[in-house]
DNA sequence: TCCGTGACAAGAC
DNA sequence: CGTCTTGCCACGG
């Protein structure tokens, strides 16, 4: 078996991802790309979209503070995707009425707005 | 094995 | 902004 590429499959690396995911602070949200690179495995965003997908619908992992690179739940209204918005609001996250959200705010781990210089 | 599908992503326009 | 296209990769039929 090939041992030199990173496997997408088996157990590992869900953990890692659960791990990962459940490190992510309140109020703050990650893209599905990003959980994929920072578990090592770049280019895996739809994996993570697996995996997520197939949570228990009581686990206590923070699921709804994954939203795609566009800064918008990916989930459909009906299907989870209110429900990730009213989680997300309840920690002060604010999702416009059109499911946008600022990466740049809230976003784990990206760049908050250099702040300006005043003078 | 080929092919479609998907909680994705990035780039062109 | 929106829409399309291409690339990506795991899965299942």
């Amino acid at each position: 078996m090939n041992l030199t590429q990173p496997t997408t499959t088996g157990p590992r690396n869900d953990i890692r991802l659960y791990t990962l995911l459940a490190s992510v602070p309140e109020g703050k949200v990650v893209t599905y790309g990003q959980l994929a690179e920072l578990i090592g495995l770049p280019r895996r965003a739809r994996w993570v979209g697996q995996i997520l997908k197939q949570l228990p619908n009581d686990t206590r992992l923070p699921w709804h503070r994954v939203i795609n690179a566009q800064g918008r739940i990916s989930l459909p209204p009906l299907n989870g995707g209110d429900e990730q918005a009213k989680r997300l609001r309840e920690e002060g996250v604010v999702v416009s009425q059109d499911g946008k959200i600022s990466l740049r705010r809230y976003g784990w781990k990206t760049q908050p707005r250099p702040r300006p210089r005043l003078l």
